[in-house]
DNA sequence: CGACGTGTTGATCTCTCTCAATTAGAGTGG
DNA sequence: CCACTCTAATTGAGAGAGATCAACACGTCG
C-alpha cells in the first residue's frame, strides 16, 4: 500500500470518524513516522516484547491475543481500520498481548512519544486518546461477559453481530445485505476469541447456518436473519456504533 | 468518611500513587464536586444510566458489571482505592456497564466535564487518565484468558493471586502474611467474576483450601502457598507472566 | 503427488451445571 | 429469650454442554 499523508488519509472521508482541525492533522503528520506492511499471519506485536512501537491500523484486520505456557490462546478483540495497536505496551512497561495480522495489514507507524506529544500538544486528540482506550475497553467487556456467561451458540451469534457491524461500519460500497462484509476468520479464531474447542465451534457455527441465520463464503460474512441473531444474543435494538475520533 | 481536601488524600501518601505538582493537584481539587459515600451492596452506577457523574473510588471495593436480560451476571473487574468509575460513562453515551459497591466505598465525585478540563489543563493529569484507562483494560484481558482458557480451579487460583497483590499494595500495615488482606467478595461474586457456578465455586475453593493453598476468614484472604497458585494460574512467584519465547 | 491448512462429522468422556437439601450465623420481632 | 427469616456456605447426585479423540474431505502449494 502506498504512504498517505495524514491530510489525504482514507480513513477520514469515511462518515464513521471525526473531523479535526489543520493544525491537529499536521500535528498528526508530524508524529508520523512511515507506513508498513504486514502479510496475514504475522505477528505485528510479539507476546511479551517489551517497548514496540506505537501503530495506528490503516488497512486489513489484526488481532490481539494472549496465550498461557502451554499453549492455550484467547483472543482479546479484533483490531479493524482506525484502531490503535500499542497502547497498552507505552503505557504498562511490560507489554502482556501479542498482536497478530489477520489479512495482509497496513500500518502508520508513529514516534514513541507520540502518545505524548498528542496530550501535551493538542488535547482534543489526547482525550480523544482516552476516549478510543475506553471505547476497546467496551469491547473487551463485551467478550468477557459473552466468554463468562453466554452458551456457545449466543457466543457466536453475538460475536457475528458485533463484527458485522463494526465491518459494516468501514464498508463503503452499497449492497451489504447481498454481499455481505469481509470476514477474514478462521473457525479457530472465532474458538480461541470466544472460549470453545474448535470442534465444538464447528458444529455450532453449522448449526446456526442450518437454521439460516447467516452464511460465511469465500471469506464474506452475511447475516440472514439479523433479528433471530440478536436475539440470541440478547442484544438490544439495533445500536449503530457511535463515531469514533481517529487518531 | 469525612470529606479530605485533595492536598491530604491519603492515597496520596501511598507509595503507590504519582506525585503531582502543586498546581495539577489544586486542579483536582477544583473539579472535585464533593465526596459522598455508598453503603455496601448498592449500585453506585445503575446498568444502562446514561449520564452518571466521574467518581473516584477513595475508599472500599466495588465492581463493575454486565448483566443479561435474563439476570446472567459477569463482573468485569473489581475496583480498588484509586480506581475511576464512570470513565465509561463520559466516552459511549449509553451506559453499558453497572458498578456496585462490595463494601461501603467513599468516592469523590467530580464535574461532568472534568475530564476534558483535566486533558485540556494538565497533559501529565490526561495522560495519566489515559495510563489508567489502558490499565483497567489489561485487568480485564487477564480476566478474559482466565475465562475464556483456564480451568475452574485454575481461574479461582489467578483470581486470588491477582486481588492479594492488588489488595496488598493499598495495604499499609505490615505482617500481611499473618494476617492476609481484606477480602470482601462472597462465593457469588467469585462465581460471577470468573464464568462459573456457584455451587462448583464452592466445590472448587474448598478444593484449593484443603491443599492449603489459602484460606479465607473473617473477611480476610490470606495466601498460604503463593508459588503452588501461581503455578496453577499459570504465573511466576511474583505473579508476573511468566517470559515466554518470540517465535 | 504428498504435505498442509481448513472444514466436517461421529463417538466418547468429563468438567461443570443444575437440582436439592442441610448447616450456620445474623438480624428481627414478639 | 426464642421462633422466624435471610443470607452465605456446604455437600451429594444426576444431567448436559462442550471437550477430546479420531477420521475424512477438499483445495492449495511446493
Amino acid at each position: 500500500m502506498k504512504p498517505v499523508p495524514c491530510r489525504a488519509c482514507p480513513l477520514r472521508s469515511m462518515p464513521l470518524f471525526m473531523t479535526h482541525s489543520d493544525e491537529e492533522i499536521g500535528l498528526i503528520e508530524s508524529l508520523k513516522k512511515e507506513q508498513v506492511v504486514f502479510r496475514a499471519d504475522t505477528a505485528v506485536i510479539h507476546e511479551g516484547q517489551a517497548d514496540g512501537p506505537l501503530y495506528t491500523l490503516l488497512a486489513g484486520w489484526a488481532f490481539r491475543y494472549k496465550t498461557l505456557s502451554d499453549g492455550r490462546r484467547q483472543i482479546l478483540n479484533f483490531l479493524l481500520a482506525g484502531d490503535f495497536i500499542g497502547v497498552q505496551q507505552k503505557m504498562t512497561e511490560a507489554t502482556v498481548h501479542g498482536v497478530q495480522a489477520l489479512t495482509d495489514v497496513a500500518l502508520c507507524v508513529f514516534r514513541r512519544d507520540a502518545l505524548w506529544e498528542l496530550h501535551r500538544t493538542a488535547p482534543t486528540l489526547g482525550f480523544g486518546v482516552t476516549w478510543l482506550t475506553a471505547h476497546e475497553e467496551a469491547i473487551v467487556d463485551d467478550t468477557l461477559l459473552s466468554v463468562g456467561r453466554r452458551s456457545a451458540m449466543e457466543r457466536i451469534a453475538t460475536l457475528l453481530v458485533m463484527l458485522y457491524k463494526r465491518a459494516a461500519a468501514l464498508d463503503t460500497e452499497g449492497d451489504l445485505v447481498a454481499r455481505g462484509v469481509p470476514f477474514p476468520l478462521t473457525q479457530l479464531h472465532i474458538a480461541d476469541a470466544l472460549g470453545l474447542s474448535l470442534v465444538h465451534t464447528n458444529k455450532t457455527l453449522r448449526k446456526l447456518e442450518a437454521l439460516g441465520l447467516h452464511r460465511i463464503e469465500d471469506g464474506r460474512l452475511r447475516l440472514l436473519d439479523v433479528r433471530a441473531l440478536s436475539r440470541l444474543a440478547d442484544l438490544y435494538g439495533d445500536g449503530r456504533p457511535s463515531p469514533r475520533p481517529l487518531i
